[in-house]
DNA sequence: CGAACTCTAACGTCGCGTCACAGTGC
DNA sequence: TGCACTGTGACGCGACGTTAGAGTTC
């Protein structure tokens, strides 16, 4: 298909659709004769998905994320309501404030009656990033969707499973709740590229973990006694822990281990496999740790971790997130 | 003052200031000898309000407008008005879709299943240009607006013309008044600067003309004899008199000519005189142009406009109109 | 051979932020 | 003399639209 037939079928300018092969949205075939793009079905349907998502607002690396892994539509669409209900209620102000103006301008006003007027309408400051960040970046489900969605089952909920949910929701829906409260802003001061990174690099890992045997899980368990000594002595991953220890590696810590867990486990079978496996595995790697062998590196981490890590209060997650620290 | 301190008393960047600088918001005297800027207190006051402003939404050029004559002011925030009302209906109609797609999305969806619950969820088409302008460009508020806020009196309004003043916006608030939504059209396809243009102009213009006495009357029915010929032998006016009668020349005689004349002129002095001797100026016009020495006036009126006049049915508005046509 | 098509590059939009640089004041 | 300050110009951002031009197909 060339690239007219692909103009009428989607309702998208030829410049518009060079625009997003250029940024990667999508990526057709070229006929290496002419230089001509040969478009199939899969990048028509990308360019509608594309159009619908851009109608809807969002921003085109957020369509890339999505385009290379759909599993993140969730967090990013999620992410995409809190900003436009924030800019509704901006805008809200905004209107109101000028309704006040419009009330009280004179018919023929000075430029100093339009200010004092308008400095007293309340009209509220723009949203910067930074507010955005640092005030509430938008409910707490979006850090669900950031931490569980991937283990969900696939097929849609049964009533229980969306009764479960929506309890996991509500239970940490709470604004005041300290550890969702840090991982919100975490999140929103992340790039996008590294949102991507972590999702996608979290659903590969813990997936594989989910299908160990008890055979896999030693042999990780040896895995990972390496790569943990490995990354003590890397002076940029040990900076990269403490730096996000408070703001992310703690709170997930928490959570991961607060009641929460039981519910999701309830939900999803792979979240199930991937509790045990991973209980399992913490296990064995803190037992060697306080054995003859394992008191070496045991020292180091409490030496190169000084106050940066706990592992008596919540073993498995630490160490787990010791191991895969590089994917940050 | 020198920039440094504007910066502390506005809160504003330096560089933010001299980009309002080179846009025309403000022009501060400049030190001859070393070029810098010398600010005063009027600059701060302008800084202050351009600030207001931006916070409230609106664009530089609207601003500028603003600035330039303050009068504007109304027209300028009812049209910000009614454009931010349009935006948060969309976002607000955006917002209920993508909580539609999220109730729909299964955990790890395809890019066709996320298509697909995309399409379904009604995103709407975007806003644009056209559309803003094709369909209601807000309400008829703003056409008041733009038609009698110069003649109004500059005090606050007493009850009475409060009244008066809501009694018209709520006549003319009808969306079917045919006159009102062609102006509306008209007002929101009309280049900003053309608005500003007009709006000063006319002000100047029918200030002038409501202080004329009798022999300021009469010397201006003189002046328009002589305008109103050479303006028929001007091809390109002509055509701007064509190309604008439906949509602006006759909507605005129309609405003139209608009752609300007379509630305009009982909330303002300024109008009643205008109305007075504009209807004393085109009668002593029209009544000429009815004798012999009128006649080849008329005849050329009538042979150029061919269907684009009609003196029987209003002929006060549509004279002074030809008159004034060169500021379109 | 000419018209219609395909690709690419470059500039404009809007409201600034962010350098980089040259000149000035204390 | 050094350092803070003043001005100006250029580039960047986001999501394209709009030419302008070079090459290709029918």
């Amino acid at each position: 298909m060339k690239i007219h037939e692909v103009c009428n079928r989607t309702g998208l300018s030829k410049r518009n659709i060079y625009f997003y092969i250029k940024e990667r949205l999508l990526a057709p075939k070229v006929n290496e004769e002419n230089g001509y793009y040969d478009f199939g079905e899969e990048d028509c349907l990308r360019l509608l998905l594309v159009r619908e998502l851009r109608n809807a607002g969002m921003s085109i690396s957020a369509i890339r994320s999505i385009m290379k892994s759909p599993a993140v539509a969730g967090y990013y669409l999620r992410l995409h309501l809190n900003q436009l209900k924030k800019e509704i209620e901006q805008k809200e102000q905004v209107a109101r404030s000028v309704e006040r103006i419009l009330e009280r301008l004179p018919v023929n006003p000075s430029l100093g009656n339009v200010y004092d007027i308008s400095k007293g309408a309340g009209i509220p400051k723009p949203l910067s990033t930074e507010k955005m960040a640092e005030y509430e970046a938008g409910d707490n489900n979006l850090v669900n969707q950031f931490l569980w969605t991937r283990f969900l089952p696939e097929e849609e909920f049964t009533e229980y499973q969306q009764y479960l949910w929506n309890k996991i929701n509500r239970i940490t829906g709470d604004p005041e709740n300290v550890n969702y409260r840090k991982l919100k802003q975490f999140l929103s001061k992340l790039p996008q590229e590294r949102v991507d990174v972590l999702l996608t690099y979290k659903r590969r890992h813990e997936n594989e973990i989910a299908a160990y045997d008890k055979a896999g899980c030693v042999g990780y368990v040896e895995s990972m006694k390496r790569t943990i000594g490995e990354n003590l002595s890397c002076d940029g991953l040990m900076e990269t822990w403490k730096k996000n220890y408070e703001s992310y590696f703690y709170p997930v810590t928490e959570i991961y281990d607060s009641d929460i867990q039981e519910l999701v486990a309830e939900i999803s079978p792979w979240f199930s496999s991937y509790l045990g496996n991973i209980h399992r595995i913490c296990g064995l790697l803190y037992e060697w740790l306080h054995t003859e062998e394992g008191r070496l590196l045991l020292a180091r981490l409490y030496g190169e971790l000084d106050g940066y890590i706990d592992l008596e209060h919540c073993h498995h997650c630490e160490l787990e997130a010791l191991n895969s620290i590089q994917v940050f």
